[in-house]
DNA sequence: TAGATTGTTAATCGATTAACAATC
DNA sequence: TAGATTGTTAATCGATTAACAATC
């Protein structure tokens, strides 16, 4: 039920992977994915780093933080290396997640594949409308948001993605992190203020969008 | 039709705003409309900070890049502050967007009610199922994709959203570069190559969750 | 005036870049 | 061996923090 907790011994003090390059092995692990997938087995920091714009210092050095990966002289084995790149990202073990709130984005996130390519597991939805209650989206299952706390026990969830309307949003996340949820990925425009263990990684989509016009106006092309 | 060309002076250095500020002066803008809803009108860095969980300092330095906008001792007046930051962003102005595929993370997008809110106008979809055509979502007419060219021109359209299914995010992506579009806001992952002033900015839905596993896994709450 | 808060400086921290010895 | 590419170091760059004089 918590991910943390494993027969493995706990590993002594996990090499600390800055924050900069976390977003960044998810590009690499995503790119190898596309290699691997084109029957390529065999890629160089230089390959690596072309495709998704990042220099090939910068693929070495996040690399290097995993452990030594690499042959020199040759490059890296992309298996292997997906495998590392997943262990330390924590995609290799199984997260159950559910959603709260099926709003159009709500739907669309429950339909969307991306999440389980990557070993997420949508395991519920939550809703407070009545219509919505009892029915499918995309093979999940929606429950009404009164039996929140119990399902996440049952389900043994420990992610959740929140797509209330930002009225709801603090409030329906101080209720999963009581829970015991461990981590939020909000997509409602408002600040979640939780106290304790519970992660929060925000998407704001009006803010990206609002990012993207800043850059073209001050013509920072390929941002 | 071109966001940069305007009747008043150019600005004859726009100083410098820090990559990181940005993401952050549009968090500010949010909160300060916030605020603003509650009839408040002056607020200090550290209560604006506080609430975002960003420190005093980091606020005032962000803002001041902005020129001198508050009153020592006093704080900042939030009407004037905010328009302030909108013409930073780009956001005083107009945009015309268009979305590429209505799938239905393309269709709840097209739904999503805070793109407008920030000033952005959703004036058309495209498409190239037959059944979506002539279709209106979210009061969005939905186009022909072969129509691309012709509609982005004639609708003045700058900016546009990609949600196409990753195997043709590319090649589409293409054809709005060449149709003279300013800025991509792409959700399909995968790296895009474009040649030229087009800025991309990405949203990895799959690859957020991945962040916050991580941030989960290594117990790194309030990330 | 006294209290509060900005704008800005100098010091610290972290990330990126450039270069190259190690080694396949 | 010769060519290629890693892992790592030192140098550069940028962002954050702490502190405080300026000033409302």
């Amino acid at each position: 039920m918590d991910p943390m907790s494993s027969d493995e011994p706990s590993q002594p003090s996990p090499n600390p992977i800055p924050a900069a390059a976390v977003a960044r092995l998810s590009l690499y692990l995503r790119e190898l994915r596309r290699l691997q997938g084109a029957g390529i087995e065999g890629v160089s920091s230089s390959q690596l780093g072309g495709r998704l714009g990042v220099s090939s210092a910068v693929v070495r050095r996040d690399l290097a933080t995993l452990g030594q990966l690499g042959r020199r002289g040759v490059g890296y084995e992309i298996a292997g290396l997906s495998n590392r790149i997943r262990a330390a990202l924590g995609a290799d073990q199984v997260w159950n997640v559910a959603l709260i709130g099926t709003g159009s984005l709500g739907t669309a996130l429950l339909r969307y594949r991306g999440f389980s390519e990557q070993g997420f597991r949508l395991k519920a939805a939550f809703d407070i409308r009545p219509d919505r209650i009892g029915q499918s989206v995309g093979g999940v299952p929606v429950l009404p948001l009164s039996e929140l706390e119990r399902e996440i026990k049952n389900r043994e969830i420990t992610l959740t993605i929140l797509a209330v309307p930002a009225e709801a949003a603090q409030e329906t996340a101080e209720r999963l992190a009581n829970a015991g949820v461990t981590g939020v990925l909000n997509f409602a425009p408002v600040t979640l203020n939780l106290r304790g263990e519970t992660c929060v990684a925000n998407v704001d989509l009006a803010s990206e969008l609002q990012q993207l016009s800043f850059a073209v106006v001050r013509g920072l092309a390929g941002s």
